[in-house]
DNA sequence: CTGTTAGCGCTTTCAA
DNA sequence: TTGAAAGCGCTAACAG
């Protein structure tokens, strides 16, 4: 392995003249600046990033939490946020939560250890707090990706559930239907929260009713068996059955359109379905699902950018709050007037 | 920050003793050790992992290379590798070279930097011979997935193209096909020049024609722009026009559909489809195109498994090489007999 | 079973 | 503009 020494005793300099045309700090004549350069190309040296974290307290590692890599709105994330880690000189470290705040903690320990700059969390849910916590008692700046949590004063990159929650009812709202149902993930995940409340306002808006029997919960993880869900919705009497769905992720929604089929129920005639999040739309052709596209690879980017900025001390002291707007892709799966 | 001293003075003992009560390494009193523990509880403790690799040589981080995190059966690759690499007390760094040689090497140096402990390679294309040399130059193991190369002595996890190009292929022959076009990836990918030599092989064997004007070249990133091909093979003569299209990759695959659609071609009737890897079928229905699915996640959890084994030495001297067969989903895009 | 010493490769600090 | 010394936190090697 070539050290700096070896390059400081090739070109007849000090260790420390190395250190500096490496790092570009200080001042170094032309001429030795060539010279050291030289022998670097030569012999080329790469610098030994431990040795560097030590001292320097710094690893340019970035970190990247998501609850599951495979869901496609994370998968954009990490794309972006690798490009931009990468363009700034940075590397990405991936972890994979699963929505539980355990294996979160423990990944968190571990970046510790590892010494990562800064991170980029879509935390579990609201008892991510004490992770996070935990990292800013280490001083390592993270940024809340999708999900925010109370009191945590960090930059943010988040979707505007509001907005479009309201956006994708009042769409099922102007096709006729009066009895819509929301399968959500727990309340104690900011993004659910956030959708619930809104999907509560905007029939309290349009005085629409509501009923308790229409508000269901699974999880947002890929394999959410609605079934159980899907089945009690059918056993409500015809006059409380719904006639439309809220499915509050990309994942529940598809679920939502598969077992309703099993079920031989028509999507969209006997009950329509919209969804909050997308998948990605490879084949180019109009998707069957109603859904709330989010620029997902943006989250990634600009959290990286404001994560950068923060671990770098370029940043404002104050808190950054990005809200990014959806993207409504009607499809067949709500597109069915009713009288 | 706390440290192995902060320990050892509050517990009574050398640094060392830490060292090996963390390490569970030498041997210690039962007795020592309990007491090390409690401090090391009650500080909340984290070893710093720079410190450690510095000394160690050992980090503790596996690196993952792969062309693009956003191809799905790359994501898969990544969970897996991911979910075994945590279990066996590993982080993953996550790289996407695009299937470009020279960015794929800068990551490389960063790698090496870091001082990754090993790492999982899906490289560009056969120049990155140069790129998996430098690691073992600095005797960083490296396993390689999906795309192997040649005269390299590492452990691969590979996919049997040969067997599924044939499948594929005899599917279509049953099907009544004879004109069969191939819509490929750059040679220098080990995947499409096995897919390509399958093709021929297996075409020959069944004494089908070949024409130089059936074989078409485009790439396996996601924007595989291929609506100049398709005009190229709608443009041939009548007699001599393909009836069916193998696509040696998913994005190929779907990109195929998507040009005939909007060039007015019937899928399967005018023109067959079927496709060589498949994309998640997140809805549960019979997806449209008939494709190959590859056990995607088993190449990121035996890929890591061996990785891994490498790292620790627990592995034969002999490079080893497994084969993932792929699963068969026949699809409308190919459901079509031809008298 | 436990401790001492030295040093990993680099940067910070101070001095020249 | 350059260099010397010290030390980051840990573990290998040796000693006891």
């Amino acid at each position: 392995m070539v050290t700096i020494y070896d390059i400081a005793k090739k070109a007849n300099v000090s260790a420390m003249t190395v250190s500096r045309v490496i790092n570009n700090s200080g001042s170094i004549s032309q001429k030795t600046r060539k010279k050291v350069e030289a022998v670097i190309e030569e012999l080329g040296y790469i610098p030994n990033s431990s040795a560097r974290s030590l001292t320097s307290k710094k690893s340019k590692i970035l970190s990247l939490m998501v609850t599951d890599i495979t869901n496609p709105f994370f998968t954009n994330i990490a794309r972006g946020a690798e490009d931009k880690a990468m363009q700034m000189g940075y590397q990405l470290m991936l972890c994979n939560s699963d929505e539980n705040v355990e294996k979160e903690s423990k990944y968190i320990d571990m970046l510790i250890s590892t010494g990562t700059d800064g991170v980029l969390a879509a935390p579990a849910n609201d008892s991510s707090k004490k992770n996070l916590q935990k990292l800013a008692k280490y001083k390592i700046p993270y940024v809340l990706i999708d999900r925010y949590i109370e009191d945590l004063a960090c930059d943010q990159v988040l979707s505007d559930n509001e907005m479009t929650t309201k956006r994708l009812l009042e769409h099922l709202i102007k096709q006729g239907h009066k009895k819509i149902a929301i399968v959500n993930a727990p309340l104690d995940i900011a993004t659910a929260k956030e959708r619930h409340h809104a999907y509560l306002d905007t029939l309290a808006l349009h005085e629409l009713p509501m009923n308790e029997n229409w508000i269901y919960q699974s999880h947002f993880l890929q394999d959410s068996d609605i079934s159980d869900t899907i089945k009690k919705m059918l056993a409500l009497p015809e006059t409380e059955r719904p006639t439309a769905i809220f499915a509050t992720s990309n994942f529940i929604g598809m679920n939502a359109v598969k077992y309703l089929k099993e079920n031989e129920v028509k999507v969209p005639e006997d009950i329509a379905v919209v969804c909050y999040d997308s998948i990605p739309n490879y084949f180019g052709n109009e998707p069957f699902l109603t859904s709330a596209e989010q620029p997902s690879y943006n989250f990634g980017y600009f959290g990286a950018q404001l994560l950068i900025e923060r671990v770098e001390n370029t940043a404002p002291a104050t808190p950054r709050k990005i809200v990014l707007p959806s993207e409504l892709h009607l499809g067949a799966s709500s597109l069915f007037k009713r009288k």
